[in-house]
DNA sequence: CCTGCGTGCTTCATCGATGAAGAAGACGGG
DNA sequence: CCCGTCTTCTTCATCGATGAAGCACGCAGG
């Protein structure tokens, strides 16, 4: 039996009584030796049992592994259900496939620590970001890699120039403007009574309910900051109080949290004719609660969500169609060229529009 | 300006005039110094830039980086837009994540070289092939690289003990006897005139058309293999014969394919009254196709699928259920096991069971 | 015949960290 | 007062490969 220590280059090198590095550019300079010394030195490795050079030897060597990370705010196992982050990853997967990059998706974990060894820890060329809280201290363990980054949606390219972390790439979409159009359409078909189902302003578990200005304004979640922004724009451009409109908040962004809230808005007196969901999972949960109390969509309530993805189309929907597929191509390429030395492109806003399904419809005559 | 150079131990070990391994100790061993001195060197650390130890050198030191790779038999665009992938994908990383282990997708090609390239140079601790022809060059790719291995689906044990692998974890399920079990149940509705959409039965690219017996035998795909045999047990059991069965095959797993399928085969003389799809992908299409001509499901005609994944149950689709969840679970399971120098649990067949739905009813009294 | 250059292979140092083993001082027990 | 043990830190070798530079040889040109 031949001992079944794992072979190296110098086990293949001392076979033929060659130096190791030839048998190194047998595997990885073809043209640094002659043909047939390169066959033998193959045809060596392969009777040896020598799997090629060691990836994490010649990574650590070469400084580059071939690999990006993605860091998602939330756990891996939540980001595989919910559609948003899956068609991110296949926008992400889309660019990094054909320029050879694995793709290490970083193991999230309730305990912060393990959370950010993660990160440290992560045997990748570059990092890409998604979607954190402003001070998510994810976000300073992965600038302090000193990796190249690129990030999704949120923080903001001037968050991040704040964290030392300027000429980031950067990608996402004016939620502003987009949660604006959105509440707009809601308040040019007559509604008046408008509520929010939002899910949670900052990392920090929180117990669900509703968010009084002051809970708005603090929320570390750059993206739920400026949806509700956006909302409120259209709320006062149409002459009503936003102190009146009741916002609520929950957890993550799945339709169980979406139609508490729900539950919670239609308790609310007097009861609002509109929901606007900050997402279509929460959409989702909402029209089920609506569904559960005998209210009819629209002709009782309306119900909008955001992001256009998963199974918005299948439930008729009016929502806001982001473009998660492009973001997620567009911050890989941003991280591939900062990879490969090339200039950060700039922040990069990408269009999204209001997308007017069946959910929606005129204000209840009351 | 401080110098750019990225800092190692050693910077911060010169920098207090102490040893580098105790700069290493700090990280990694807080035990094996005093805190005091602990708190100077992460200090010091922070001070001078330096992002804590190099996770590639470490892991080369080691043996060990944290994470597992997961080779898929299709590229990884094309696995984030395929429910079953994606499900699988969820089960692997509910797993690997509370284990801090890391996942990283090792990108496909269609360039067979990069596509092994990439699977001999991935940094990680073992591999995860998910779903490959038995003669994969792939598979034989993920053996020579000597790491803990695990295989979801295909190829079947018996083959992975012939590639050199005996004993590697598997997960699976019994393909054959779920397969007869939707044939079985479209024969007991009166069906006599069934035919098959398959997707590919190689690796390699095919002219779709349909398939003959001895195609058939040499499919490389097991799992279309053993699914073709077992519609073909359930089909002579009812004392029909099996030759007389259009079997179509295509490339992928899509609708698109699906409804390619479809139309080849209701084009055949005379028509099938039962369409059996090999997944649900495919069957989705075959509706689609159903509807464009005018073809009332399942009144005219009956169409199963397999896997019952994303869409199948919005669809009202008749198939096979698959715990594709718990299969990708199961693997991690199996691989972090191997990884962690514990014994391969044995070859794990998970049920999979008939589910009826609206898709299939009694064949038309024609 | 000498110079100059390309080919083919070797030598050496190095990438950045960590395991194993060891030394210096502190401390407690007999 | 001495010895053994613990704590705290150090030294040394090593993980497996590759970039840079160097050496030897063959061949063409003057």
């Amino acid at each position: 039996m031949t001992a079944d220590r794992p072979r190296t280059l110098r086990d293949v090198a001392a076979e033929l009584g060659i130096s190791a590095k030839t048998v190194s550019n047998a595997f990885s300079r073809p043209d640094q030796l002659s043909p047939q010394l390169r066959e033998q030195v193959l045809a060596t490795a392969r009777r040896l049992g020598y799997p090629g050079p060691n990836p994490l030897a010649a990574g650590l060597r070469r400084g580059r592994v071939g690999a990006i990370g993605v860091a998602y705010d939330n756990g891996l196992s939540y980001a595989f259900d919910d559609p948003v982050a899956v068609a991110l990853l296949a926008g992400v997967s889309a660019v990094a496939e054909p320029a050879g990059a694995g793709l290490l998706l970083i193991p999230g974990s309730t305990d912060g620590r393990r959370r950010l060894a993660a990160v440290s820890g992560a045997v990748v060329d570059g990092l890409l970001v998604v979607s954190t809280g402003d001070d998510d201290p994810l976000l300073a363990a992965a600038v302090a890699r000193g990796l190249p980054l690129a990030v999704v949606d949120q923080p903001r390219p001037d968050r991040l120039a704040a964290l030392g972390a300027p000429g980031t790439p950067w990608v996402g979409v004016d939620d502003r403007a987009a949660a604006a159009a959105v509440a707009g359409h809601l308040l040019a078909l007559g509604h008046r009574r408008l509520a929010v189902v939002s899910f949670g302003m900052h990392r920090d578990p929180i117990r669900p309910g509703l968010a009084g200005e002051r809970v708005q304004a603090a929320a570390t979640y750059a993206v739920t900051r400026d949806r509700l922004a956006g909302y409120r724009d259209a709320v006062e451009r149409a002459g009503l109080d936003w102190a009146s409109v009741p916002v609520w908040h929950g957890g993550d962004s799945t339709p169980a949290v979406g139609a508490a809230g729900a539950e919670a808005v239609l308790a609310t007196d007097p009861a609002p004719t509109a929901l606007l969901c900050l997402s279509d999972r929460l959409a989702e949960g909402a029209l089920a609660a609506a569904a559960g109390r005998g209210l009819r969509v629209p002709a009782d309530l309306s119900v909008a969500g955001f992001d256009d993805a998963g199974p918005a189309a299948g439930l008729r929907l009016t929502t806001v169609r982001q473009p998660t597929r492009d973001k997620g191509g567009a911050a890989a390429r941003g991280l591939l060229d900062r990879i490969a030395g090339r200039p950060a492109p700039p922040p990069r806003v990408l269009p999204a529009e209001l997308v007017v399904r069946a959910t929606t419809g005129p204000a209840p005559v009351s």
